[in-house]
DNA sequence: GTCTATAGTGCGATAGAC
DNA sequence: GTCTATCGCACTATAGAC
């Protein structure tokens, strides 16, 4: 007889899902999420340093992946090169059987400001730690900087546009869509 | 003998932003703050929906400089020329006679997790405030994203070098460096 | 302006795994 | 014995309701 199940920030993060598209994530406590998966509240927050982040754990694997891209990346590849081949890496994240999954999670973010935030900022890190595996690459500062935030950009505007309800294309179509218009359009910045 | 001041909101900044430099953010109650302007915690939270709101009102006079640049750009402008339209525009919102105080903001905001959360989503609705002002111009979804965003990177790469120690050049020198890297890197993604 | 619920923290106790 | 997951309790500040 085992006194607690391992899993526990998964079982975790998908009872406070269900319930958070069931009654709206402020209407849930982190006691209540805790009770459903038969925990007390001292312990969610031992797992998670606060309400929100139940949502987000697992965003580090997406980060790494996106790092992991730019280390597998040919010692002979420029920049660019690299952020793509780390969005293309990422891309695996999102399968066509997740889409379901990633909807009902984006809707109850959507919802509320404050995931909102958790969110933005996320991503916002994301974009950093890309920078730093680039600068690591030898890449200048700047450049960094743009390449990296270039692709978390066509990363957003991608994931958001494959959850759209009309939307069948896989997560690495609709993101070479987005990529070949940010090309189009950067390309009429005059040099 | 005056019943109460004006620019509550603006002496609640300031006091915020002392205390928060001298103390800490998380140190720094909200009655202090009131406190140090002559108010109760209770008018504070009538000016702000939150705490950290206190650091980020006047985001909306920046959002309205992007979105004014678009307005103001002739009807024959192109996408991107909207976007730089748009950064030319709020870049008037950063004198070099104002970088000391962007300093200290900066690095207030820096030292806590929360606050940047608060930065990160601010720059992601100046994002869609701006493409949707661009929707309405004709420009299509995914263009009108694309462009938007590139103008907020551009903005946020700018402004982070901006308030660099070393640096003494103006935000629109220092934001025109950052749209041409943009510009060089973006040219390499093959059509 | 007061009252209250909830988020989140600190510290100590317990009990199984190793 | 150590290490780690869990629980319990007391506590503060935020933020919203009345």
């Amino acid at each position: 007889m085992v006194r607690w199940v391992p899993g526990t920030p998964d079982r975790l993060q998908h009872a406070a899902l269900e319930l958070f598209a069931a009654r709206g994530y402020e209407q849930t406590t982190a006691a209540e999420i805790a009770q459903a998966v038969g925990l007390t509240e001292r312990t969610f927050f031992r797992h998670f340093s606060d309400k929100r982040e139940v949502l987000f754990h697992g965003q580090q694997s997406l980060t790494d992946a996106f790092v992991a891209g730019v280390a597998e990346a040919p010692q002979a590849a420029s920049p660019i090169e690299l952020s793509l081949n780390a969005l293309r890496s990422a891309s695996a994240f999102f399968p066509d059987d997740r889409r379901p999954y990633s909807r009902l999670r984006q809707s109850v973010i959507d919802d509320n400001p404050a995931l909102q935030e958790r969110e933005a900022h996320k991503l916002v890190r994301l974009g950093r730690s890309l920078a730093d595996a680039l600068t690591e690459r030898g890449v200048d500062d700047l450049t960094a900087d743009v390449v990296a935030q270039l692709s978390v950009m066509a990363f957003g505007i991608a994931f958001a546009r494959w959850i759209r309800a009309d939307e069948h294309h896989s997560f690495e179509d609709v993101a070479t869509d987005v990529v070949c218009r940010i090309g189009d359009v950067a390309r009429q910045l005059e040099p």
